[in-house]
DNA sequence: GCCTAATATTGATGTTAATCAAGCGAGGCC
DNA sequence: GGCCTCGCTTGATTAACATCAATATTAGGC
């Protein structure tokens, strides 16, 4: 790992005020691994082996039952995941692939807890993180039944506009197919929904979406604090 | 508080590890209080005055958002909630009120951030806990994204039953209106779509539900361990 | 630049669930 | 007992969403 992934890593939240000493017992036995695109990280079901750490690219984190797949999140760097699982030491609920050539850090599950055991300012920030974690699902699972799903796409976009710098502009940096499963929706009503939003202050050219009427689409979308963000 | 309830309390993983001294620190500050049915005990938007664990009765957690309402889980003795808020000292993202008349020991939420700070293992207790109702958050998300309605009920009753013994018997402790908000369907469909188990071994008069054929209802429901539980 | 394959859109149809409306039934009250 | 209320059920209708099928569009490969 170069010294800046290094860097990042050492200012994520998690690891801010962790000893030098347990930090570079975490890095040691920890190392970073170039996953090509479509590549399945993990598996629900199976026990962790790896704190995962996404470096460099993005991951989708999904669940399936019945021969149906669901996306529950996806994930930019620079950003752990699985981070409940290792904890408890219980199987994952959740498969996670690459959208996106990737690196990723993976640090051995064993040092994570052996590390949490002794150092409490670590265990202080897992707890900060975790109770974070736990709100963004809260969250999630708020949007999901309060919402329909041009709700749903319209608060998508409000929030990803903002992601992008608020420029009322944004590039979709996944394929639609991939972002109907994040939002809950299939790919043909994606495209339905979108032309819907029309009606509401947003412009789409392929994967272009321009917010033409901010207001309208305010109006239309009701975002809450209380569910995005 | 009377001494079987302070020993519930004390005997919560929470608080397993945690010094005498700083539960005692905690408790001196806390209060129990007696609460009848139907009262709203805090609103969503609201920032969080005490951390609150039911010792008697039942609370639902529910959400609202443009006049539509929905329950996210409901509690029986002895649980902790809106634990996430406290810790993170941010707004609550759940209302919650009592389903029947109820006590709760209400713990001021400076006084937990202030013993998290210095009591080692009361950090890692909240790690844990948090850590598992992270994943119990996300196992309801599955619930709702991958099954439909029906699926959604025969599996409450086959967790439900094992919940009450297993005898293939369940009293319902709920009226069926929240039930069916718990579930993520309305009143109406609750109805219908227990009329629909009939097919598959389960057989209900009132308040009654009882499994004719847990084999029928398993083979409908398909429980899966990375779901349910 | 053209062909091909993958992705996206559009249309038709079926399923699932919400809503609106009416009816049933048990328990409480006079 | 009769009536009322409330919770539940049943039916009819509408809305939301998924699925299947066909067409359009885009991006890569040569």
């Amino acid at each position: 790992m170069r010294q800046a992934e290094a860097d990042l890593v050492r200012a994520l939240p998690l690891f801010e005020n962790v000893s030098e000493k347990h930090f570079d017992e975490l890095m040691s036995t920890a190392f970073l691994q170039r996953f090509p695109q479509g590549v399945t990280l993990i598996r629900e079901g199976d026990l962790p082996d790896f704190l995962h750490i996404v470096v460099e690219g993005s991951v989708e984190l999904f669940a399936t039952h019945d021969a149906h797949e669901t996306a529950l999140d996806i994930l930019e760097p620079v950003t752990t995941f699985i981070l409940a699982a290792v904890i408890r030491d219980e199987v994952y609920l959740k498969s996670a692939r690459t959208l996106t050539p990737a690196q990723i850090l993976m640090i051995p599950a064993a040092a994570v807890r052996a590390v949490f055991d002794r150092d409490a300012a670590f265990a202080r920030a897992l707890v900060n993180e975790l109770a974070m974690r736990y709100r963004c699902v809260v969250r999630s699972l708020k949007n999901e039944k309060l919402r329909n799903s041009t709700e749903r796409l319209a608060n998508w976009i409000l929030q990803e506009d903002a992601h992008q710098g608020g420029k009322g502009q944004i590039a979709l940096t996944i394929d639609k197919r991939t972002l109907a499963s994040r939002l809950g929706m299939t790919p043909e009503n994606l495209s339905r929904n979108l032309a819907q939003l029309a009606k509401h202050g947003v412009v789409t050219s392929g994967p272009q979406f321009i917010i033409s009427d901010v207001a309208a689409l305010r109006e239309f979308a009701k975002p809450n604090s209380l569910i995005d963000q």
